[in-house]
DNA sequence: ACTTGGCACTCGCCGTCATGGAGTGCCAGA
DNA sequence: TCTGGCACTCCATGACGGCGAGTGCCAAGT
């Protein structure tokens, strides 16, 4: 009885901090829930919280105001996702359904998502390993210079330009290029180690060398860079809680330009199924410390491809955010796999 | 005589309110720089300098800022660039060249240029109506859907795709493929119009509505999202002017992240040679009234490309970042023209 | 066993006030 | 034209005190 009143009060006071930003009294707390009890009583329980670590005062006398735990409590137990209504659907689906290539679907997904959920938006780009290769394109761009293009069912573009150590003949070129072709269509990112292994086979020792550092390149550029783009939006939201607050951005700021940072922010959340949380110190991040990370991942046919997400003060509106959040990666989801016709 | 050294008093507040943050009276003015006169004498100068409106006083009774006119005659008439000093150089020149790509030049530029300066640094991606076309391709993504991928030699990669009403045949996309190769190949974006107008000459009734949406499209691609793309780094140094100054971030992360902010902070700067400075009001962007923006326009072979700059408040270090703009444009330069093989 | 009203207590917030000091403008004299 | 002196202006700082929101605890009520 007790025990259920006590997280009717938690979440009452999440609720409340969430709107106003200021510590919540027991008086205010009875005040705008109805809660049928006294001050007094909620005292009691708010006593107790303390005690179990949920909240926490700022200084003797003040009110309360939720702890990392006390925000984990309230996602995992006592909020439930709250569907967007169907307007705010509808809008989101027109928005994206404008996009003309990949990367415009990128640029819009993040925009919207900071906007709808006035917050800093993440995307991260669709993974190239799970992606299969549509087309491998070899560019001469000088003598001694070849640009390797590769282009994914995804609708992504990988580029690199390779440094040949003696000139190279166009037509070494173009027979590389066929024959890469037919090793690599259709297969997966992760195949085309193996795909490659007997490529230079045909060729003559002289030019040997060149398909070597060809196709090192090419894989280098299939493994090793995969996954790296993400798009950031919305950094001025992060400045727009009043300055004093214990959310110095500079920190953050700093965290969110390290690619390093990002991925891993976004990559736990591509082998998780469903909306993904993490609070406060629960980021594996420094200068995270003060804020929530709230990540989906979105899919591509069958296979997950990759995440997106948005970061704000731990003080943010979860339910909300969290519906957002999954609405916009359902509906990249869609847009992807209509865009790409996967077959 | 007096006029002369009312400008050297003018350098000394600016130089003395860039490294200290806080409004400049006489007294320490003639303790720092050894001008040979009494603080009384300044006082006169100052008095005369507020007059004419290149400075002015936060408050009666407090020291002298440097206004917006008193930066600009600052900038031209009372400080050199100073040249970086050559392990500096050195420096900025290996990081260049370690670059593999276009984007990686461009991610390494950006973030050198935000790293030296400590501000926020832009950089804008070579223009493309002045580049040329070295290779187009086109990529059925489904039996109704071809994505067109044009390369220039900046080694610059423009994707797109297309939708169509009808399916469209494999043997249709390859001849149009090669046509437009023949047409396009070598010529630069603006001539692009003029070269497309009889591509559709040679084919079959039927097959011209594809032709002409692909056309149209890629016309398209090559016209209006041109110069579109800009990378920023750096953002967290706006954070750190304590949170009182005169800079409030949220204006201008708001601003910056406009693609119309950008190009118009970055656009102007590519007609002119040399360092581009623009201060405080003279922005022609709302929100940036409080900073400042040090741009130059970096090149590729002869013709000019794109700029490059910075941003960050009025009371900034001018020689100094105006010297690092500088430099960093000119190793751009000639990484590009190295990396790219002009001909 | 809970709940409730009462009560004393804590402590941050805010306005007032006084003080000190940095800086200014102006004037008279060199 | 420069300089020293002087009166004046304000901002910053710190001390002080009252206010009020909020708490913890206890004794009484249901």
């Amino acid at each position: 009885m007790q025990e259920e009143r006590r997280l009717a009060v938690l979440r009452a006071i999440v609720q409340d901090y969430v709107a106003t930003h200021e510590p919540v009294g027991s008086k205010t707390l009875v005040e705008r829930h109805n809660l049928g009890v006294s001050p007094a009583t909620i005292r009691n329980d708010m006593a107790a919280l303390e005690e179990e670590g949920y909240i926490a005062q700022p200084h003797t006398s003040a009110g309360r105001v939720p702890t990392d735990l006390g925000y984990r409590l309230f996602v995992d137990r006592l909020s439930e996702i709250k569907p967007l209504s169907s307007p705010e659907r509808r809008a989101i689906q027109r928005f994206l359904d404008e996009a003309i290539d990949l990367d415009d679907v990128m640029a819009r997904t993040v925009r919207l998502l900071a906007q709808i959920t006035q917050q800093t938006a993440l995307v991260q780009y669709p993974s190239l390993t799970r992606s299969t290769i549509r087309h491998i394109e070899l560019v001469p761009i000088s003598s001694t210079r070849v640009m390797i293009v590769v282009i994914t069912d995804t609708g992504r573009v990988e580029q690199r330009t390779v440094e040949c150590t003696q000139p190279v003949e166009e037509s070494t070129v173009g027979d590389l290029r066929s024959r890469l072709g037919v090793a690599l269509a259709g297969r997966s990112f992760a195949e085309a180690p193996e795909a490659l292994a007997d490529i230079e086979e045909p060729f003559s020792a002289e030019d040997r060398s060149l398909v070597r550092i060809v196709v090192s390149h090419l894989l280098e550029a299939m493994t090793e860079r995969t996954d790296e783009r993400v798009m950031m939006s919305g950094t001025a939201h992060l400045a727009r809680y009043g300055q004093a607050f214990p959310l110095a951005i500079q920190p953050v700021l700093e965290a969110l330009e390290e690619q390093v940072v990002l991925m891993r922010l976004l990559g736990e959340a591509t082998t998780q199924p469903g909306v993904m949380v993490r609070i406060g110190r629960e980021n594996p991040v420094e200068g995270l410390e003060a804020t929530s990370v709230i990540t989906a991942r979105y899919a591509h046919g069958e296979q997950a491809v990759a995440s997106l997400g948005v970061v704000g003060p731990t003080h943010m509106d979860y339910p909300g955010t969290m519906a957002s959040v999954h609405a916009v990666a359902s509906y990249v989801s869609r847009i992807l796999d209509e865009q790409q016709g996967s077959r």
